[in-house]
RNA sequence: GUGGCCGUAGCUCAAUGGUAGAGCACUGGAUUGUGGCUCCAGCGGUUGGCGGUUCGAGCCCGCUCGGUCACCCCA
């Protein structure tokens, strides 16, 4: 017989009742919340093909993948959140109308190193909104996300919100495309840690051509410097213009097209190390941007102005914020931030995360935004504005912990029956029965053991009431329940009880400060 | 993934390199079946695991597993 105790998997979790409990009800709460403006729970599998995932996040999350092969060769993978499901089970099947408003709530899965509020398995639960573009559902979504924490009487929170559209923009103006465009959109937020170089080492592991350093020859330093927006065939127009003023005989034998060719292929990596490092200064300069809303928008449209771009995004977070204020959010915890950028790629517009000050060094709580393009990667044949948010419920739990409101262990029952000798054990068992019948959350004492224990033991869990039942309790066909806070005893007889059955609106008269619905639909 | 700290009874923690302990919890008794207080006794350990150094390791060293803190990242 092995006799080495099995051990929990790293990273996850053994929840007693007073933590599972309290777990519960903070999810409860976040679901309610969700309900109340107008969400409709929804749930989908852990289980998906991992190729879900693989097309649709970013780096970090696919290497932390939990990803195997099942028994009839399928590449699966634990789901490590929840959003790609709830968007693949539209495309895979559309509501008849939009928009769709659901929330939904379950495990997830990532490989991480597991730390206090991080979890190789945690639960997340968040809402996803389809089918609607614009600033009042980007408002509605965070005024629910902040509604949802107000509900659990959470008080040190933070919302930060940002616009990864902003940079989009510019990229698009720069004619950034493909892996470059991404990595610089997830590097948004790492200039401002790590500074650029950190950035441009990494393109150049990306791509080699980016910031080698440039070469000697003097015809490439007088080439004309390229910015953005001009096409090659300028360049090359100007290129064969300048050739000819210098006289193309003292150039050797090549003609001069082949020269203007051979000078584009080595202009090319340059006016794109141009736009990158464009790029860069304007990332830089975004990322400082943040704090107070209004002087947030001021300062960015001092700088969008600089580069010349549009100043669409910006006003769409600033009708965002004033849509906040009228949804009733309690503004001063929220902040903007342009440079907030969000690891997953997917997002193309508002973005946000909620904070909480207790927490460390995992302190986010939320995150969420607008993924409008995440429909067509992953097949839909139209594209459909969608936007969410997850919080994390294990740390939204934490977090109320570190404000000093935990839940309390929950009450087992309000009364517990003991049999007062082994014979009386078929009585008890059916004044239990009769009193669950009446309504009351009845413990029975199954541990056959002193009957001093047993009231010791009834007595520091804090059942408000007990029933011993013996010899006389049986003749009489009654129960006496026991208060235990002031010892008096209060007889009931069976048949009076059994008549309230089935009652309505019996109600327990302790310990239902909590939601019913928890205990209700249990088991079944 | 990087660095630091920690792992001793069910829980919280002690123990100069020299016989593994306390409080709480649990079981029994004082009290011949009616709680809380008190007192007495009992139960409970491969000191996370494997290996090394040493006459001797809970303690020192290495690896490993787990936890935790800071990075990183996310929820």
């Amino acid at each position: 017989m092995e006799r080495r105790a099995v051990e929990r998997v790293r990273g996850t979790q053994d929840l007693w009742p007073a933590d599972a409990r309290q777990l519960e009800v903070v999810r409860r709460r976040l679901e309610e919340a969700f309900a109340g403006f107008g969400y409709r729970r929804m749930d989908v599998p852990v289980l998906e093909p991992a190729e879900l995932h693989l097309r649709k996040s970013g780096l970090e999350i696919i290497s932390k993948l939990y990803a195997f092969d099942d028994l009839g060769g399928r590449r699966l993978c634990l789901r490590p959140e929840l959003t790609a499901s709830v968007v693949r089970a539209f495309v895979a099947q559309p509501a008849p109308r939009l928009p769709v408003k659901v929330f939904s709530s379950g495990s997830v899965f990532r490989y991480e190193r597991p730390s206090k509020g991080r979890y190789r398995q945690f639960t997340q639960s968040g809402v996803e909104l389809f089918g609607a573009s614009g600033a009042l559902a980007d408002a509605e979504i965070v005024a629910l996300a902040m509604d949802a924490l107000d509900r659990l009487g959470l008080v040190d929170y933070r919302v930060t919100i940002g616009h990864v559209g902003i940079l989009g923009e510019l990229l698009s103006k720069l004619g950034l495309t493909g892996r470059v465009r991404t990595q610089l959109l997830e590097s948004l937020e790492e200039t401002r840690r790590h500074g650029l170089d950190a950035i441009r080492g990494r393109l150049h592991e990306l791509d080699p051509d980016l910031f080698d350093p440039l070469g000697d020859d003097p015809v490439e330093r007088t080439l004309p410097a390229q910015s953005d927006g001009v096409g090659e065939e300028h360049v090359r127009a100007s290129l064969t213009g300048l050739l000819s003023k210098m006289g193309a005989e003292r150039l050797g034998r090549r003609s001069e097209g082949d020269i203007v060719e051979r000078l584009l292929r080595k202009l090319r990596p340059q006016s794109h190390r141009e736009a990158v490092e464009r790029a860069l200064e304007f990332m830089e300069r975004l990322g400082g941007i943040r704090g107070e809303p209004r002087e947030v928008l001021g300062a960015g449209r001092d700088l969008l102005q600089a580069f010349g771009l549009a100043a669409a995004p910006l006003e769409s977070l600033d009708r965002t914020v004033h849509l906040l204020e009228a949804f009733g959010a309690n503004f001063h915890r929220v902040q903007l931030d342009l440079g907030l950028s969000r690891g997953l790629q997917y997002y193309t517009g508002m973005v946000f995360e909620i904070d909480h000050a207790g927490l460390g060094a995992e302190s986010q709580l939320c995150g969420g935004g607008r993924y409008d393009d995440l429909f067509r990667a992953l097949g839909a044949r139209a594209p459909i504005p969608a936007l969410g948010f997850a919080f994390g419920v294990e740390r939204v739990k934490l977090a109320l912990e570190a404000e000093g409101r935990p839940s309390g262990e929950p009450r087992a029952a309000d009364v517990f029956v003991i049999p007062g000798t082994p014979e009386y054990v078929p009585f008890a068992a059916r004044v239990a029965t009769t009193l669950r019948r009446a309504g009351k959350r009845v413990d029975l004492d199954v541990t056959g053991r002193p009957l001093k224990t047993s009231l010791n033991y009834a007595d520091r869990e804090g059942y408000s009431q007990v029933a011993v039942v013996g010899e006389a309790e049986a003749r009489d066909e009654l129960v006496r329940l026991r208060d235990m806070g002031d010892g008096r005893e209060q007889a009931l007889s069976l048949a009076d009880l059994a008549r309230e059955w089935p009652a309505e609106g019996a109600r327990p008269p302790g310990g239902a400060q909590l939601p019913r619905a928890a205990e209700a639909g249990r088991g079944h």
